[in-house]
DNA sequence: GATGAATGAGCATTCATTCAT
DNA sequence: CATGAATGAATGCTCATTCAT
């Protein structure tokens, strides 16, 4: 199970400088500690103090990085959502079949959710805070391209008759809607691999037959 | 759509003494400001002094009638969720038939969700706040209530091999999941009513078959 | 030498309730320890927290009173203006002679200067500063009946040729310019009541001469 | 109306180096931005920030060339005060009658005002301000010379009883009070050519008459 | 000389809560 | 029960200044 490396190794092949290097890094330490703060105790509840503490990082560092927590939130939101959208979206791509590649969105997602349980929480549960609009944009974008680029590689199995015609509301709401169910449970309860392992298949499964249902 | 009035008459008959009205409007006006708020705002980001502007209550008969911010906010969750499993396990039991009681709990779901879209928003919503410490009993208590008595309509279509056995966690995702994930996404859209009639038959089509597939 | 009172007892000869007279108080102590931080040090490098500490008072109370640092230096001003305008016009009023009119206002001018040093100061020192954008409109209308009132005392005399047409900008220069600037440098000086006096009747008499010379 | 230039030709002769030259251009763009940004929102309002951005200067740029903030408004303060005296001085220099002179000195503090409004509404508005007191010494000097030249030039026609004796007060509140009173009113209005000119011609008239008065 | 990342003390303001009337 | 003045701890953010490169 493994997912894009968060930065890629530069392409010029030269390392960076030490200085660009030391910044790239607090700002990274700030993100950190900002994501385990937010998911612990929410965005508002959240004090500065606390993020630069875990951060090890000034209060005039942490505003040369970010000009305001709310910024800082929404930075953090668009990059925890592009890393999924992305992981999902290449897993899905790798299949042909229609039930392999449905089979395959499933188990990415609840994968991705184990691997980054954080960034899973903080997804899940501030869709709809505050800080949020400054980012409704670049949100919009992105789920844009998701579906397009989801909608594309359905259109063949729809045309076979495999599948039903592409809905972002319906495809979203059979699919994503049990994932995001069981992710919020097992995030908020014990967290025991297990239970996320064994669920992965039955909902695979079930997720295309729901859709099967409709076609 | 009718759902349950938001007080049921009072069991034992007796008018209630005017003064006793007075006061319990006030509690009401309160609540109603309260969820108004929370919903438009979020509970940390809304003051009591929006809440008292909007219930044109004074700070002292708020502190009367609840004692803190968070008990507020608690007892407007557990109210909403006691009413919503009240009503949709209501639909559920007028039927006998499998394929009708699980139709029956998507479209109870989202009729509710359409006809109380404060509420809706606010439970999808603050489920994971910080306030709800205070009700993590009563909310359990009312869950396993609500899943107890579902699990005893289900037995006998799970005996007669045309549901799979019960679980929480497995018909959580696959009947409220995808309901939970289109009321959110019609939550925070324009509410067009259609979005939602639409989508409550094939949403209750296809979880019967996405059960059945792990019969 | 003495001025208007700055409360007038109320006129239904009623006492009024201890808490409005407590609340009152307040009001007072703040306007009282906020002018003289204001004088001392400026208003932007004046701190909340001096003032609260001068008044003695907590930060709640000085904002239930007043609803931002600007609007209280701006109360301040305004409340100066009023005085001083009242003081001086109700002097000159008192005068039907031209010559003696003259001399009035500018010896009220100073009077008033003498009295109330640190109101003056404040006056002399802030009436660009950032806060008062708040009371443009008020301080415009200020001016402008204090303006109206002098010019209808002036009329008459320049009917009779003594004095020339009425205009703020000339009667500003020619009698008030010079007690301003008398009175900063009395004021940023060492404040001898002797200077004070001494330049008041030589000034009164220069004010009326200079008027003459454009009639 | 032509004024000195702001920056006099080098009294040795030689030309400046090239480098030399792009750092004194630095220097003044910082002085003309902090000149600007002090004069619009005042100077304990301005951020470095702002001026930063508007000199096009790097932080520690800025701090090479000067200090601190105050050390720079101080700066700006002596530069304009310097100027100010010498354009005035010299204008009344050149009269040998004392109304001439006393006429001269008005419209030349005018003229100045006209030709330099920034430095002007500065010098107006920031006499008492905090960062004053880092100059206070050198512009005690500057006064002390200004106003022992200038009574140099009165001694004659005091000589003659033209004019009354020698007082920085009284000349000051006379000849100046009425100049900066006008100065203030048509910097923090509209600022047209015209009222400037009107007022000239009769304030320096009436200077002249409210001395004779006192003679 | 120039650059800009880093620092951290300081401050205005907010807001849940208390309590006297 | 109602009112609203009073409280004060807590917090996001600003900004002059330092300093390594």
């Amino acid at each position: 199970m493994s997912i894009a490396a968060p930065r890629a190794p530069r392409k010029d092949g030269m390392s960076p400088t030490p200085r660009a290097t030391a910044t790239a890094q607090r700002r990274r330490a700030i993100l950190d500690a900002a994501l385990a703060c937010f998911v612990q105790q929410g965005v508002t509840e959240t004090t500065l103090a606390t993020i630069r503490a875990q951060a090890h990082v000034s209060t005039g560092s942490l505003y040369h990085h970010f000009p305001s927590k709310d910024h800082l939130a929404a930075a953090l939101y668009i990059e925890g959502l592009r890393q999924a959208q992305h992981y999902v979206l290449t897993c899905v791509m790798r299949h042909r079949q229609a039930a392999a590649g449905i089979r395959a969105m499933v188990q990415a997602y609840l994968d991705w959710v184990y691997t980054h349980p954080e960034y899973a929480l903080f997804l899940l549960t501030h869709r709809q805070a505050e800080f949020m609009q400054h980012v409704e944009a670049e949100v919009a974008t992105l789920n844009a391209d998701f579906q397009a680029q989801f909608a594309a590689w359905v259109a063949p199995h729809v045309q076979a008759g495999v599948l039903p015609p592409f809905s972002s509301e319906l495809y979203g709401a059979l699919v994503v809607g049990p994932c995001e169910y069981c992710a919020r449970r097992w995030l908020m309860g014990d967290r025991q691999p297990r239970t996320l392992v064994q669920l992965k298949r039955r909902l695979a499964k079930a997720a295309f037959s729901a859709l099967q249902a409709l076609r």
